[in-house]
DNA sequence: GTAACTGCAAATCCTTTGCTATGGA
DNA sequence: TCCATAGCAAAGGATTTGCAGTTAC
C-alpha cells in the first residue's frame, strides 16, 4: 500500500480519540486539518486500515465504528450515557467456559456487554 | 394494536422458517399468499412484532434479521455455511462468570460465537 | 364513524463506486 | 513515467416515512 497523508492523518485521528467514532466523525476532524477531504476517501481509508489491521471496527446497530484497539477484546455499553468502552477479557477464558455450555465448537467469540458504567453509577450506587 | 391480515401472516411466515430470514425473506414469501402486500408494511409490521416482544432481532453485519425465538438466548454463526444457529445458554452462568472477569457490572450479554457447525463438519472430523 | 393500518413511492441514512485528476515511488 | 490514491458526485442497499385510501372494531 502506498503512503497517502490523508490515511495516515485519519489514522492519527481515531488513535488519538477516546470513543469509537464512526466514519462521519473522522471525517469531521480530519477535515480540521485537511479541509478538501472527500467522505470517500474516509471510508476507503478505513476500510483499508482495518484490512491491514491498523485499526479494527465493531458494529454498532447500523452503523460501524472504528476501534484504536487492533488485539481481541470484547465491549461493554453503557446503558445510561451510551459509551461504547473495551474490555480486555482472555479469549481462552471465555473458550473454555463456553466450551462447556455450548453444543457447537466454538473458535471465536463477540461479546458485547450492557450495563451501567462507572461514571453514570456515581452517586447512584454507595 | 389492531388485528391485520398482513401481520397475522407475516408472524406466521417468520416462525415456520427454519432460518433467520431478512426483512426482504420475510417479504417474498409473504407475497405468495398476499401478492399486494408491500415490503413498507413488512418493515412496519416486523418492527411492531418485536416491539411486543413476539419476535425479536439480530444484527447481522449490516442488516437485521429476524428471529422466532424471543426468551434470552445466543447466536452461533458457521463460517462455512454462514448459517445463524440460535444457542441457549443460562445467562446467569454467563454472567456470573463476566463478574469475575470484568470490570463492569454487566447486567446483560449478548454473544456471538463463530466456528464450524455439525453439518458442515460432517466427513472433514472423525 | 374513526383511528389504525395498508400500499405505494419518495426520502433517508450510511456506505460504496465510477470517473478523472493528482501525486508518490 | 505509471499506477495507486484523491476528490467529487452519483449510485447503492436497507430501512423509514408521508400520504391518501382502506379496514377493523
Amino acid at each position: 500500500m502506498r503512503y497517502s497523508k490523508q490515511r495516515e492523518e485519519i489514522l492519527k485521528v481515531v488513535k488519538s480519540l477516546n470513543f469509537h467514532p464512526m466514519a462521519d466523525d473522522v471525517y469531521k476532524r480530519v477535515q480540521r486539518s485537511m479541509p478538501h477531504i472527500s467522505l470517500g476517501t474516509v471510508y476507503r481509508n478505513l476500510n483499508a486500515l482495518v484490512d491491514q489491521e491498523e485499526l479494527s471496527c465493531v458494529q454498532d446497530g447500523k452503523i460501524v465504528r472504528y476501534d484504536w484497539e487492533t488485539g481481541p477484546h470484547h465491549h461493554f455499553r453503557c446503558r445510561k450515557c451510551g459509551t461504547l468502552y473495551n474490555v480486555e477479557i482472555a479469549d481462552e477464558d471465555i473458550l473454555k467456559f463456553l466450551a462447556e455450555k455450548c453444543e457447537f465448537e466454538v473458535k471465536e467469540v463477540d461479546l458485547e456487554m450492557t450495563g451501567i458504567c462507572g461514571e453514570c453509577s456515581n452517586g447512584t450506587e454507595e
